[in-house]
RNA sequence: GCGAGAGUGGCGGAAUUGGCAGACGCACCAGACUUAGGAUCUGGCUCCUCACGGAAUAGGGGUUCAAGUCCCCUCUCUCGCACCA
């Protein structure tokens, strides 16, 4: 054994063998638990980051501390290879977006091998492949079929320097979420999944999902934003037609006063009078501009304009001004909203700026709200008033008397009413996938046919920077003819969201090289769900709601029988240096090379898992690097120094050790037990590692190492610390592993078990405490009988000072752990 | 504004069920070995106090023999949502 820790021929020597070996290649095996764990796979921008690192090295000790355990783990890597980065960089260098990423996947493979993670390389798939994306095409006119994926005409958010859409998941404060530009509202023919088909399931199945964090599920939620409440039609006062409103409160109808519409509302325009048309065109122009910077922007002062029309409240009768309003949202509800100034605090800051009539319908309990005096709307619960045959009632009881009421008199419907919005998913650029229809002059849109897929991304085009998607300048790929009837026709160059791409990736790694289908049901089965995924908190709505969502889909097309692919999610926190995200605008980038090159993959690996627990964010510390590569090095020394001495042992007789040995066999198992504990139950790496450097601590405080009667027990002790260190310095490990004599590698020998003998105490501290107070500590043996103790607490030389002259008043006992003496 | 989470030494963090607050590591201090130390080893290290002891887990109150942990109020920070009718 080498006298110094040298940690790249380490790590060279054990990633050889592990390549050499496929020592992580996972096969379908019935006779084993499977464990299939997965870390959000990178996208290939050029090198891996901290984070990076982080999430690997989390998923690899999860990874590598199953496979000890004994589980088939399926533990694989890919590439969210689409996107883009690669369609800039190929602008700037003059290049080919796949020139570019196949590089940058080349490289960071092997960083990543560098890492020393054990992944089954076999199952490797980059989404930019053809055979990976030619199946999402299948599937994609499948979905085309089921009416699943569908194009429409609407307005999109418009990422001017992007030149592509974004669907409202990634618009973040109104600005693109990859390139941070305002985005912009333009009318856009473009592809969307009917994700709100699957609305209630996405919400009712987050109560399945018991092993997700808590406000992941909440943001799911939220996201959905399921409300109930009525449709009601209100007919318009010239007896041409009516407005649609949604609403949660139809309790206050009877107070509806006016109504308030979109400014994108259909009949905004229509509804304008002669005398009001060019105010209220005015209106909408302002509102649409306004919209295009910032319409969310905080405090945005409410607006309105009267269109001259007027519509009738169907169960009073009255006539209401119809009004457009600035803060009425076309893209939810019906994009009108009855407004009930004196129960909604909008419509009474409205109509208090436009003198419109207010009408209390709802009166707290023991108060009387008068309209002429209300500085503000009441929203909480009371009793109906003026309200007809429903004044008396509580208001809650009253929502579902009116709802009944209006449905019985054709007035109106119970209705549910979402946030969640249809995916857009068309995105105006060349690196991606092709979405595999056709544009006919004479036959609309018709799917490309299943013989003619897949629709292959052409490798001539050219990238300019400039006129928006470099795939429509291509004619030889543009230019086709119509399947349906054989005239020239135009195929689509819009390509698919590369958040498609991501959810399903994890159904093809369970059969990445099935050459019949996008998917091998039996494979498919054998390994979903993933047991564990892991990656950033950023994914909690877009990524992770997507990733459902075709899943449902996918299992709807008869591809697999998961409703849920992920069982298990942990999100990790991020890495921080220097109190800030590390960016290259801040200098705090830690460069992953930089740190193997100096201290080898296994320090990385372990201060990254020691520094925190995972779902927090992480404090980069050179210095604790140092200190974690110094922890490697004192065990490394440990080991060489017992090395010649414990070879020759056997195993421990427990019965024969001495006081000192016996005490270092306790510690010994008590880690064991921890760090099982530690590790499977609560990731908490951090105090698992913190344990074992207990341990390490105490061996070298063990004095009479080398007396004959104690190298077993020695022997037992070192290896216990090279077995739990296992999975986080996997190559530091296995060499030290090697090195005590051991023909097969770890996996081979499993993950330690404790021997439930070893860790009872032969002796226990109770403290003694006097009101409270710390002030003894008793050493007594673990079976002592209470009256025992609680005699010798009382008796104690250091206690009796406290109870002279005192009354004991009471004497609690915990078992094992104190004497509380309450004296007054 | 609404919702969720957090606040513990100089720092990162422990304390799993209400039971010895500060494990483990970093930094720092002292000592040993040494030509030397950015190596290694030993010891110290929350604050106040010479000490006995006392105080302390953002601040205030409460429950309890006992509170970092449970309850109420206030403050600060982080994240998410932000006119969703």
């Amino acid at each position: 054994m080498e006298e110094k820790y040298v940690p790249s021929a380490v790590e060279e020597k054990w990633q050889g063998y592990w390549a050499e070996h496929k020592s992580f290649k996972a096969n379908e095996d019935p006779s084993r638990k499977k464990y299939y764990l997965l870390e959000m796979f990178p996208y290939p921008s050029g090198k891996i980051h901290m984070g990076h690192v982080r999430n690997y090295s989390i998923g690899d000790v999860i990874a590598r501390f199953k496979r000890m355990q004994g589980y088939n783990v399926l533990h694989p890597m890919g590439w969210d290879a689409f996107g883009m980065p690669a369609e800039n960089a190929a602008i700037q260098n003059k290049s080919h977006p796949a020139k570019w990423t196949y590089e940058n996947i080349a490289y960071m493979r092997g960083q990543l091998k560098t890492l020393g993670l054990s992944y089954d390389w076999d199952r490797e798939l980059a989404t930019c492949d053809l055979d990976y994306y030619k199946w999402e095409q299948r599937i994609f006119l499948e979905m085309y079929k089921k009416g699943l994926a569908y194009k429409k005409s609407s307005a999109v958010n418009w990422c001017p320097k992007c030149e592509t859409v974004l669907a409202n998941e990634q618009v973040e404060d109104g600005c693109c979420w990859r390139c941070d530009s305002p985005v912009q509202q333009k009318e856009l023919e473009q592809w969307s999944f009917r994700i709100t088909n699957y609305a209630q399931e996405l919400l009712d199945d987050t109560y399945k999902l018991t092993g997700w964090p808590e406000r992941v599920l909440t943001m799911q939620r939220n996201w959905i934003g399921r409300s109930t409440g009525c449709e009601i039609d209100f007919p318009l006062e010239n007896g041409l037609g009516k407005i649609k409103v949604f609403t949660t409160r139809q309790d206050t109808l009877f107070g509806a006063t006016f109504m308030s519409l979109a400014a994108e509302h259909p009949l905004a325009l229509d509804l304008a009078s002669d005398a009001q048309r060019a105010e209220v065109a005015a209106f909408i122009d302002k509102v649409k501009k306004t919209d295009r910077i910032k319409r969310g922007a905080e405090d945005l002062e409410k607006e309105g304009v009267f269109t001259g029309s007027y519509c009738i409240n169907p169960v009073t009768s009255t006539k209401m001004p119809i009004y457009l309003a600035n803060f009425v949202l076309m893209d939810y509800g019906t994009g009108a909203v009855m407004a009930v100034p004196t129960h909604d605090q909008r419509d009474f800051e409205f109509a208090r700026k436009y003198n419109l009539p207010l009408k209390v319908v709802i009166q707290p309990e023991g108060e009387t709200l008068d309209p002429a005096t209300m500085t503000e709307a009441y929203t909480a619960e009371g009793i109906m008033a003026n309200s007809g045959r429903f004044d008396g009632m509580g208001n809650a009881d009253a929502k579902e008397a009116i709802a009944d009421f209006l449905e019985k008199e054709g007035i109106g419907k119970k209705t549910v009413n979402f946030r969640l919005r249809d995916w857009g998913i068309s995105r105006q650029r060349y690196w991606g996938n092709p979405i595999p229809v056709i544009n006919c002059d004479l036959c609309g849109v018709v799917a490309v046919p299943e013989a003619d897929l897949p629709v292959v991304l052409p490798m001539d085009a050219e990238f300019t920077g400039e006129g928006g998607n470099p795939l429509a300048r291509v004619d030889s790929f543009t230019t086709c003819t119509c399947p349906q009837c054989g005239e020239t026709a135009r195929r689509e160059t819009d390509t698919m969201d590369t958040f498609v791409q991501s959810s399903w990736y994890f159904l093809r790694y369970c059969s990445p090289k099935f050459s019949a289908g996008p998917l091998d049901r039996e494979k498919v089965e054998a390994w979903m769900p993933v047991d564990q995924y892991i990656g950033g908190i950023e994914h909690a709505v877009l990524h992770l709601l997507y990733a459902r969502f075709f899943t449902k889909v996918l299992r709807d097309l008869g591809y697999c029988n998961v409703d849920e692919p992920f069982s298990n999610l942990l999100t990790q926190g991020m890495v921080i240096k220097d109190g800030a995200k590390m960016s290259k605008s801040k200098g705090n980038v830690v460069d992953p090379n930089a740190l193997i090159e100096r201290y080898g993959a296994d320090t990385a690996r372990l201060f990254s898992l020691f520094a925190a627990p995972p779902e927090k964010d992480l404090d980069w510390s050179d210095q604790g690097v140092d200190g974690s590569y110094r922890f490697l090095n004192r065990v490394w020394r440990l080991v060489y120094d017992v090395l010649p001495v414990i070879g020759e042992a056997g195993s421990v007789n427990p019965g024969e050790l001495g006081a000192e040995a016996k005490k270092l066999r306790r510690a010994v198992h008590k880690t064991i037990k921890k760090v099982s504990e530690d590790v499977e139950e609560r990731f908490h790496f951090n105090t698992a590692i913190a344990a074992v450097m207990e341990l390490v601590n105490a061996i070298q405080a063990f004095a009479a190492k080398d007396a004959p009667e104690n190298v077993a027990v020695v022997r037992e002790a070192v290896e216990s610390v090279v077995r739990l260190l296992a999975p986080f310095v996997p190559h530091f490990a296995e060499e030290l592993w090697f090195q005590l004599g051991h023909a097969s590698v770890l996996e081979a020998a499993g993950w330690p078990g404790y021997d439930a003998a070893a860790v009872v105490d032969e002796e226990v501290t109770v403290v003694i405490q006097v009101n409270g107070k710390l002030r003894s500590k008793l050493t007594v043996a673990p079976d002592a009988k209470e009256e025992e103790i609680r005699a010798q607490a009382l008796a104690d030389d250091k206690i009796k000072p406290y109870l002279e002259g005192k009354d004991v008043k009471k004497v609690v006992y915990v078992p094992g752990k104190l004497v509380s003496i309450v004296v007054a």
